[in-house]
DNA sequence: CGATTAACCTGGAAGC
DNA sequence: TGCTTCCAGGTTAATC
């Protein structure tokens, strides 16, 4: 499901579970997902306490207790879903369909330790399910994460202080591939995927064919504050929901509702009134207004 | 080196 | 109803 929205409406969700818990237990139901899962997976989260739950482009990092980070890819159908008693029962319906345990891959069994006298012990299960298994995990050292092959060469958080148009027009120079193609290689810019692309550079008016080093200058002007202003929108919406996005507690995002281009071939542009095209790149859809972007 | 393509998986929708 | 084909929010390995 996720892009860069999404994953962050993931991690607010299961902040506020994990965040000052500890894994009682930890359950692989296999020994891999897209990759192998880390030697002794289960063994070295167990007992761990969870210290913070942050956000790198589509990855999420828990940071332990005992040093290691715990990195998390949703890859294109992983999910989360939080079981708790008092918690909103998640998933259980989605879209109407009653949720399969089929692919629940791992699963995480949480003990919070409260204060507050007479709630001694609070559990929670956080279950992973991925369907087509391209997510992922593993296990660094949490004091060097820039050196694991995940975050190595990776671009700025467009939401970061580290991205602004300098970066963006340094990233894009020189490069002859089509700015559709630039915008969803991670070294560019962390986080953005095939949905926000298309609705950035339909925002900014730039044809998705163009090469990405004729976007530098003013071009990249226009595109930088789209990028941001799309994942910012679509993150208070609570990401976009295609087939079977949810949030933790099983909300739908509907930032879909605000797709202008994405997944609506055939519509009219809402600003010139030309029909909405789908096009190939890279073996993935682009949907763009060969009216408005060029 | 950079750019393009195939492959990894499952399930749902559309077409016949 | 059933079978086939296409498509999907991502990344990486292999090939030009």
């Amino acid at each position: 499901m996720p892009e860069l929205p999404e994953v962050e409406t993931v991690r607010r969700g299961l902040a506020p579970v994990m965040v000052g818990a500890r894994f009682s237990k930890v359950t692989a139901t296999r020994p891999d997902l897209r990759f192998p899962l880390p030697k002794e997976f289960t063994a070295r989260l167990t007992g761990a306490g969870i210290e913070a739950l942050d956000r790198r482009g589509k990855y999420l990092i828990a940071a332990l207790s005992t040093g290691e980070s715990l990195i998390m890819h949703l890859g294109m159908s992983g999910r989360f879903t939080i079981h708790q008693e008092g918690h909103r029962q998640p998933g259980n319906f989605v879209h109407g369909q009653a949720a399969s345990t089929k692919h629940d891959h791992v699963i995480f069994e949480t003990v919070r330790h409260r204060s507050v006298r007479g709630a001694s012990q609070n559990l929670a299960r956080i279950v992973y399910n991925d369907p087509r298994r391209f997510g992922f995990m593993d296990l660094w050292p949490s004091d060097d994460l820039e050196n694991c092959r995940h975050f190595q060469g990776m671009g700025p958080e467009p939401l970061g202080n580290s991205f602004n148009i300098t970066a963006l027009n340094e990233r894009l120079k020189g490069r002859q591939t089509p700015i559709k193609a630039a915008l969803l290689d991670q070294c560019v810019v962390a986080g953005l995927g095939n949905i926000y692309v298309c609705e950035a550079l339909y925002r900014a008016g730039i044809s998705p064919r163009r090469k990405a080093a004729s976007v530098c200058g003013v071009r990249a002007g226009r595109l930088y504050p789209e990028i941001i202003a799309v994942l910012r929108e679509a993150i208070e919406a609570g990401g976009s929901t295609l087939r079977d996005f949810a949030a933790t507690d099983g909300d739908l995002g509907y930032f879909q509702h605000r797709f202008a281009v994405y997944d609506r071939e055939g519509d009219a542009c809402a600003k010139c009134n030309r029909h909405i095209q789908r096009i190939v790149q890279s073996g993935r859809s682009t949907f763009f207004c060969g009216g408005c972007q060029r």
